[in-house]
DNA sequence: CGGCTGATTAGAGATTCGTCTAATCAAGCT
DNA sequence: AGCTTGATTAGACGAATCTCTAATCAGCCG
């Protein structure tokens, strides 16, 4: 059961972000509102294994390879996406929890009153 | 303490997001990554009545009121809030459903197979 | 070793963004 | 009408962002 107690805030139609988590979840959102960051975070997120080449996701792309290489050290700097070096290729896989910290931000609202003990609490990070 | 047992993936872990659909939400993205935007819309969300003045907003922030004017039409633009002036003052609200978008991007996929059809998808394009 | 392929870092140029001041629009006074 | 308060628009300016080329770092193999 994914029970998902991460998140730094509550969402943000129950009650007022404070300045800081404002701040927090701003730099979060930021590594996340590019057209290419996103198609990276998806092809990474959505790859069979976990794990994603950077080889395979520089040829998606009409972009120059430090202009991926940017991108991806944008979205892992925030801490969304972490990578290891094995050998000749440099590996890249998503990390869950950051991911849903945005996710906690803005569902609640649309959900249909979460049937179950998915408590998505103010469980500061 | 958050113990993060998050199912395998987000939506945006589910397939990768076509260029169009990368491009829409980059943009829905980048309304709400920004601070203040983020706290605007957390307070007009958040706020009894479902509605809020403009005039309790500028008092929130260190700001002038057209910086906050700027940042109302940013998000408004991208369609997360509406508004209407009714005598000397304007109100402003949320827009849920397209609040919900943003969500239904990052939230996990519900949990396993118990719940079923927990349909996040309304990525449509 | 020397060279080759894959990936990142460094730096530059053009665009976008956030904030401000000044000016304008809207509605309600006196 | 003319003044006052609330809100937006217009324009300017510095900071941040995205992309590129050139240079550098890390493994592999002849």
């Amino acid at each position: 059961m994914a029970d998902v107690t991460i998140a730094c805030c509550a969402p943000i139609a129950r009650e007022p972000l404070s300045e800081s988590a404002a701040a927090e979840m701003a730099t979060l959102l930021k590594a996340v509102a590019d057209p290419v960051r996103l198609r990276l975070l998806s092809m990474i997120g959505s790859h069979a294994g976990g794990e994603t080449c950077v080889c395979d996701l520089t040829d998606a792309f009409n972009l120059t390879a430090p202009t991926i290489s940017h991108h991806l050290k944008v979205l892992r700097t925030a801490g969304l996406i972490d990578s290891e070096r094995r050998g000749t290729w440099v590996y890249y896989w998503i990390v869950p929890a950051v991911v849903a910290k945005l996710g906690a931000l803005f569902t609640p609202l649309a959900e249909p009153a979460s049937a179950g003990p998915v408590d998505v609490g103010l469980v500061t990070v």
